[in-house]
DNA sequence: TGTCAAGAAATTTTCGATATTGCGCTCGAA
DNA sequence: TTCGAGCGCAATATCGAAAATTTCTTGACA
């Protein structure tokens, strides 16, 4: 398995023996590697584009062919990964034309759901918005080791950020719906950034301007915001090489 | 396995060995129990809320449980089954709230998909429209043996039209969504017209006026009618008892 | 030198069996 | 009679290997 960075073996191993839990908290080791393979492919930690063989998910993983392919059939059937029968698994590659796609769906479906979370959101959930803009806010977008890498820290501080301010949607299929694509899109701000980004972006004000909007009650105007947002980032990814998935 | 009718067993096993396709064609043992295990979902073969339980399957389409297992797999990350661990998978159940959900993001999604898509339409996919749309015009709704249940053939049509409605819209994963709301919703459609239906309804003219404002290019007017036409058979629908789902 | 076929190696897919878990039953004690 | 522990059955989850398929390698032949 090819991976971004040399050896991040880190797997938690959480998940204490079933013996332990409750029985209706039973989680499977399906399960487990399912979240694992998806947080690998989500986090960056395996390049889009790459082959992805069971030989060496079951040796990472430590279990059967069995699990591993049914992690990669969910994946596949969110898209994270392609499934070509009798080829095998690879992640999903990266492509311009893709990103476009990607891009606009978001402004239609983010932004309708944005809408509708604007205008069923009560006092709890302004709080939990205004919390995670502020952990955003002061967190470094930079990564310590190195400045040309965005930081863990604050990818999981924006998701957090952007996932409060859908949350109060009441209608659970189109929340999702949009996550998803929230996820798919994470790949491209993973691999993209390094090759090039538009320094110019005020990104934290981006932020609290949509934060702003949201508050108020200004669906119309946080959703422009949000669909602005979205694009900048497009653009800004657009600027790498067409292409750069690799075999 | 609980099925509606008593014995359709028919399997069309019309999948050639390997050896007589090409190898770009190849499709494994998955892909077809799979594609058969949807059919009989979507189709209401199976009643919602059915355990299904792997012995029943793997005798049924006559394999591994492996196999059997990915297609339910993939089946419950699409929300057609739902997957409860250590308790195994069960058919979706019908829920009056879940329907509401259903008819609501539909509304939304559909009518978005459907407005790109007028807007992007060309004469190949009028004609497509047309021509898909005069087959359900000629197609009986109800089914010669049982007046009171859908004809299989018109279910088909009138899936064939409402996808060439939506089939010029440029965004792939747009059309994707809103294409498995479409069968997510198709599940209701199934079950429920036996216990309350409207008859009043001019169900043959909404589409006749839906193929009108779509050809004229009117696409707001096409939204309003297909929001229209959607909420509708929600409504019918809902005349039903409140929850349906068998154990 | 290039092409193609045959065989070997590598990889995926499928299977059958084993391990594990959940559930209902019996049985004994309070 | 009721409750709970323990036992056995049924169903799911997991495994490891066989079977099937693709890919790579090799060598003969033009």
């Amino acid at each position: 398995m090819a991976h971004a960075d040399g050896g991040t073996e880190q797997r938690p191993d959480a998940v204490q023996p079933a013996r332990h839990r409750s029985p209706l908290a039973a989680i499977t080791r399906s399960e487990q590697v399912y979240v694992q393979l998806r947080a690998d492919i989500l986090s960056g930690r395996v390049l889009p584009g790459t082959k992805l063989r069971f030989a060496d998910l079951t040796e990472r993983y430590d279990c059967s062919t069995s699990v591993v392919r049914e992690g990669l059939t969910r994946l596949a059937e969110q898209g994270l990964v392609q499934s070509e029968p009798q080829h095998g698994f690879r992640v999903t590659p990266l492509s311009q034309d893709d990103l476009d796609d990607l891009t606009t769906a978001r402004c239609e479906l983010e932004g309708l759901v944005l809408r509708m979370s604007i205008e069923h959101g009560d006092i709890a959930w302004e709080s939990e918005v205004v919390a995670a803009h502020h952990a955003l806010d002061r967190t470094a977008m930079e990564s310590d080791g190195d400045p040309a890498l965005m930081s863990e820290s604050w990818t999981v501080a924006h998701s957090r950020f952007h996932h409060a301010l859908l949350a109060a949607c009441p209608n659970q299929r189109l929340r999702n719906m949009a996550l998803s694509l929230r996820d798919a899109a994470e790949l491209y701000r993973h691999w993209s950034r390094p090759l090039g980004h538009d320094d110019h972006r005020d990104v934290r004000g981006e932020h609290r301007a949509l934060v702003d909007a949201a508050l108020c009650g200004d669906s119309t105007e946080a959703v422009r915001l949000l669909e602005e947002h979205l694009r900048r980032t497009t653009r800004a990814l657009g600027a790498r090489e067409p292409a750069m998935s690799t075999g």
